[in-house]
DNA sequence: GCGATTTATAGTGTTGACAGTTTGTGTGCT
DNA sequence: AGCACACAAACTGTCAACACTATAAATCGC
């Protein structure tokens, strides 16, 4: 997999980047281990400057944090933290909702009914890996719509460093038919801009998935 | 300048990209102009290495823009830009006051109280310099309050992102009073633990900041 | 044998140099 | 004069090497 060769056609630290990220999450890199940067240099076959300034990009990400003379290592986040970010996602979304619901087009309505339907046809075939990116897919449409631009930057970083915790395949049963159900509520308040119950029911949309997370982390303690 | 010799105690990075940060926030770098790698690398006496390690985290900041085999350029957001960081910021302010309003210890209230104190008697001396580090302060303490870690993290940096539109000198006459009224409202809400009016009059404060920010725009247009 | 100390190995932080790209300047042509 | 083209200077993106730190291995004293 070494990098593409000289034509300075793209820099060497995006890609670097999202193969860190793509490490990450596939669990490929857990929580606390150390970047070799020498080591991952020679793997992709660049020299460890573009590493380590995709490091540097990536702990700003929060995903990855620094040590003076140790280097960069996966971050590994508290329960504590994770509930933080659910909470300050769920403001967020909230906001969005808010904002979207005055200046949503049909156009965009529609492409949530789509994936709506999609997620049905998921839920009933109990396909959980074809649930996941229209989920994920859904909700940045809808954060898109609020056509913010601070918040379609923010969003998407507080949602990549929640895999940081993410434990895969704990996945409560009957979860993914209450969440679409979420999902076609909050479409109808958006569909009928009604900026004050879209907010709320985004809110509570995410507020929700961290209650959800809070039932597995009681399941894995006992 | 030249930053602090060889024992390694502290990392270059975090100096060089404090004092980008200072040259921006004084003027010095303005929005578009561009990021000279050696020129700037020589004058604090250090490599590019980094130089360029620190410009990646004022890009993920929000500060600084790359372009390819262009290097950095200072960023110039627009006026759509800069109230969409008010919006999103009024959110996650109100956020804060929410969270804030049923954790929040006398101890807190009373510095926020020393702080609306002294900001009158800047004010009764339209002191503006002295009134700004002061909001700051207020605010900063408001979001830790909270004890949200993930907003701890991410408010600030909007504050800084506003920095990079903000012309100097453009102060309303009687925003400084009307601002600091608004404060005196905020801690009383929060003293009496009400965490819905907490959570409005922080949002609306900051929405307060964005039509006095609008209408500095029509000034200077007109 | 076991713990403290020394030595060796591995890895980060930084540097200076090189290759390729962009940009400014000058030259020739019309 | 005006414009396209070629050339030179400036600068970025990347690399390989060096200095220093941290950690693992080995040695010594008990």
């Amino acid at each position: 997999m070494t990098a593409n060769r000289n034509p300075r056609t793209a820099s060497f630290v995006p890609v670097v980047q999202r193969e860190i990220e793509r490490m990450i999450g596939s669990g490929e890199l857990t929580g606390g281990t150390r970047i070799n940067e020498s080591t991952l240099a020679l793997k992709l076959g660049v020299s460890r400057g573009p590493i380590r300034e995709a490091c540097r990009t990536l702990e700003q990400l929060g995903l990855l944090r620094s040590e003076l003379n140790r280097g960069f290592f996966v971050r590994e986040i508290s329960t504590k933290q994770a509930l933080d970010i659910y909470d300050t996602r769920a403001g967020l979304f909230g906001l969005a909702g808010r904002l979207a619901a005055s200046i949503i087009t049909t156009h965009q309505l529609n492409g949530l009914d789509a994936l709506i339907a999609e997620m049905d046809k998921a839920i009933t075939a109990s396909d959980i890996a074809a649930f996941y990116p229209l989920n994920n897919e859904f909700h940045l449409l809808l954060v898109e719509a609020s056509d913010n631009a601070k918040l379609i930057e923010l969003y998407p970083t507080l949602e990549a460093e929640l895999h940081l915790f993410r434990r895969r395949g704990l996945i409560l049963p009957g979860s993914m038919r209450v969440s679409n159900d979420e999902h076609r509520a909050i479409v109808d308040a958006l569909r009928t801009a009604d900026t004050t119950v879209a907010g709320r029911l985004m809110e509570r949309h995410i507020l929700a998935g961290k209650a959800r997370f809070i039932r597995t982390l009681d399941q894995t303690s006992a």
